[in-house]
DNA sequence: CATGAATGAGACTTCATTCAT
DNA sequence: GATGAATGAAGTCTCATTCAT
């Protein structure tokens, strides 16, 4: 199973729905529709801006009705986030070519998930600011989230470590966890206007690099 | 001149203050009290729990007066953490001992600096949640404080090359940023009770050693 | 008939279930369960704070199941009230002892009564506040209840009066209201914490004397 | 000086205006605003039904401006009450005829209040159903309140006393105490429905008479 | 320089009750 | 008889910042 193939999350998604009665459906459903309205609003208007009113009408719902499905509105950002940001990685594990050498593996990936961002600023800068800080009901879906990815990071690195592209004996995962630190503080400087594209691409490709370039065998 | 001696920053400290009148000193201190005011009532309460009116009168000013020397509630947090933080790692610059290894020094200033802030737990929260995110007039204050951290990392990592203790060709500016923003997700980790201090440690050591030991001469 | 032994209310004692089939059995039955639940929740986190919700689930029933035996949650409230107050009460007039002077005849009544809810001040303080104020569908049990005890106390009065330790033409029922005003306007300063208890039982007792004396015959 | 001419409370009224500066007064004059306005929307509406945005904008100002003079919407009823119980008191005060017995004195007294109260039911429920629970910013005006009113009843018994109108050796303020509490309990019926205006006369006149005429010397 | 009164937006969530199934 | 999903109203107070004095 390759590692984009790895299901996601099992509670928002690769549910096997065939076993599930009529009324879980419905219920899945309509979270579901909640969280599609939640998302569009948030990338519209961004999350501060948008109220737990205007959600529960986009999703045709009451206002308290909202809240037999979501635990609070930061539980719908955290499952904008797992959606959206699930989306890019999942796409850009697709992309690596594991042919190519450790950086650029990981660099395609990175920039794949950074474009996917950029295209969603404001959402983004709301993944950003709220999801380290979220309390405890988002918590749980943030840090498992975090978990499918840097080890889907770190199978990266481990089937470049196979390939003989990088070093076998570094802890994979702790070096996925470097990586992903290494990305995220660019990207938040990305996203709150401090770094420009250009040299956001610029500066990551030298942390790379940096991160990666003794543990390449030389040819 | 030794890293730890090198000024902080320009605008909070050593001033040139035989070059400035009694008008700038009298507004300077009253400043620095208004600063020193906000910094401990942050650490009692917190930064969202302390209000603009609580520092005035704990500053023994007028509300409005406030604003005469400060340009927002955020420029307080920010000097307040340019004071503390600087503090935290200035002492930590004094603290390497150049002959160690690099992974020992690199420990030694994250470390020292950690547990600065892990006796304000309160305090380094709102840094590491509110900092990335000020507004302009903040804004410079941090980065350029950041600037001069980062710096003084790179310098040590570059007394270590010249020791013989680190690659010598590795860019030490950039390598200074991969060890930050390591440093700082486990930071948000921590000061979020993602992860207590123990298993902080040992996450550490383990990502500043795999950033480091390719980058390290064999005996 | 003692006063103790009086039938305390229709509505949710005393039936006479010789008469009653299996399903009127089951379905009191089932209001009971549910009341005895609300009246341990009310207790525990006070009548506010305590859902219907909850209390159907205590009572092992559905949420809406609640409503096909109760009128709504102030009836929960007056149930409650009625069998914590009723055993108060009756417990209270089995104390009487009527070779006793009128005064201390009422102190016992009312002292007991006041421990009894002293030891459950959350509740008593939701009865204070709440049942003078209740709804039409709860408003009745309150006042049956209300008649049951001036009743009582009434007759205490009665007695003490055949016994030649009060004045025999005064209105024994307006002086049982009376009695019962100024014991409640004590009963209410006591559970919103203006009056200490201590405090509280000397001025129910100078309340009483001035209320008795001079109805009490001198030797 | 009577009784009526005693300053009713040293916060809302009689104060020395002469002394203040001009500062002062229009912070009070201030505060008088917004509590008549206050005091007239929760006639016209009732307590719960009035927001303290409506408040505000009757009282020509911003929302939170209303809180630089008022703690909380509950200070706002403690001063309503304060002002119109306050006017029904003293006017009831005055009312009292010394020459009569003292069941006529107490009537006229409590009728009166009685009355001022009946013109504004719903101001005067509100009154019984929430002051006794004002939280503590209000809870200190309702005392001083009740204080002053139960002294100015012991006033009036005390001059019956020496009037010879009402035994000289019975603790007039406790016996006020139980007179206010008799008048409370059956205004708290009528407040609620539960009992008719003409019923209430002639329940308060039996139980004024009740708790009085064993303590009124014969002729 | 200093003051402090004035502003006003702002929005989440709870929960008693109903009624279609 | 039993269920539990759906409803939707409701409303206080805080506080950073400004600006007339």
């Amino acid at each position: 199973m390759s590692v984009a193939d790895r299901p996601l999350l099992s509670s928002d998604a690769a549910l096997d729905e065939t076993e599930l009665g009529r009324r879980e459906r419905n219920k899945l459903d309509k979270r579901r529709r909640i969280v599609a309205a939640a998302t569009a609003l948030f990338q519209e208007k961004g999350f501060e801006d948008t109220t737990t009113a205007e959600i529960a009408k986009a999703a045709g719902i009451g206002a308290g009705t909202l809240y037999l499905y979501v635990e609070s509105k930061e539980d719908l950002l955290v499952s904008a986030f797992v959606n959206v940001a699930g989306d890019a990685w999942r796409e850009a594990f697709d992309l690596v070519d594991s042919s190519a050498d450790a950086v650029s593996q990981i660099m395609t990936l990175l920039m794949h998930v950074t474009d996917h961002h950029r295209a969603d600023r404001r959402l983004a800068r709301s993944f950003f600011k709220e999801l380290p800080f979220v309390s405890d009901s988002g918590r749980a879906g943030v840090e498992e989230f975090t978990d499918w990815f840097l080890s889907g990071l770190a199978s990266v690195l481990n089937a470049a470590s196979a390939n003989g592209k990088l070093d076998a004996d570094v802890p994979k995962m702790m070096l996925a966890h470097n990586l992903y630190a290494q990305w995220q503080l660019l990207m938040r400087r990305l996203v709150t206007d401090r770094l420009d594209y250009d040299d956001m691409v610029l500066q990551l490709q030298e942390s790379v690099y940096v991160a990666l370039w003794a543990l390449t065998p030389k040819a």
